[in-house]
DNA sequence: TAAATTTATTCGCTAAAACGAATATCTTTA
DNA sequence: TAAAGATATTCGTTTTAGCGAATAAATTTA
């Protein structure tokens, strides 16, 4: 098999997908689809130790995922890409559709954004 | 915080996207994109170990990201929902984006599909 | 400069996930 | 029914990744 498509595919697998692998990052990129946020506020939000947020924020600051911009003593931190949050709902919609086949109701339709503040 | 929504984002996360935490589940789902095709093709094409193949199809199989049917002794595997190459193909473009961000150019751009055969 | 606030990092541990090797199971064919 | 082919599973091990707790580092304020 072609070897830049493995090559290729390796890539997107250690550059974002990998990003998505936790559910609290998760969390955090559909908080961070409306507007940014403090390190802070998110832990508040999220109801989330800091330092747990701070390390999964770690995570997705390597990958490229989020940004970082400090604002005195905060740190404020947003998407780089809001293409994260639409494949992140068209996977949503997939999950929907296998509930939907397994005859269990999803308890919002796939269409409906998650947030967006 | 919501309760419902982290709910929703935890079954995201368990359903489907810990589902693409691995390169070669990803490399998987591309060869499906095209059309079906049986374990002993998936391992020869990949030049993986068909045991290896079996264990992340299974993975796969359980969050009903693919199917499988048999005929005769194989058994052949396909795409539950195409969204799932959809929603790849979007953070094939963050990739792209963020290789270009960086100087390095991405190796090929982030419009044209990596498989469809 | 010291104290307070915010964020990041480190350590030790635990749990989850992947692998190779071996083998079991299922289906067809001889 | 036995052999062959295709797929799935199990076992033991290794690797990876997450956590809580503690603490370090950076910034502002007193």
């Amino acid at each position: 098999m072609n070897k830049d498509l493995r090559d290729e595919i390796n890539r997107l697998h250690a550059h974002v997908c990998s990003g998505l692998a936790d559910p609290i990052r998760i969390l955090i990129l559909y908080s961070l689809a409306g507007s940014k946020f403090s390190v802070t506020e998110l832990a508040k939000t999220l109801d989330i130790p800091q330092p747990t947020i701070s390390r999964h924020l770690k995570v997705l600051r390597d990958r490229d995922i989020v940004a970082a911009e400090r604002e005195g003593q905060s740190v404020f931190y947003s998407l780089r890409d809001h293409r994260i949050i639409e494949a992140l709902e068209l996977l949503r919609g997939v999950l929907a559709g296998s509930l939907e086949n397994q005859g269990i109701l999803a308890q919002s339709a796939a269409g409906s954004p998650i947030s967006e503040q």
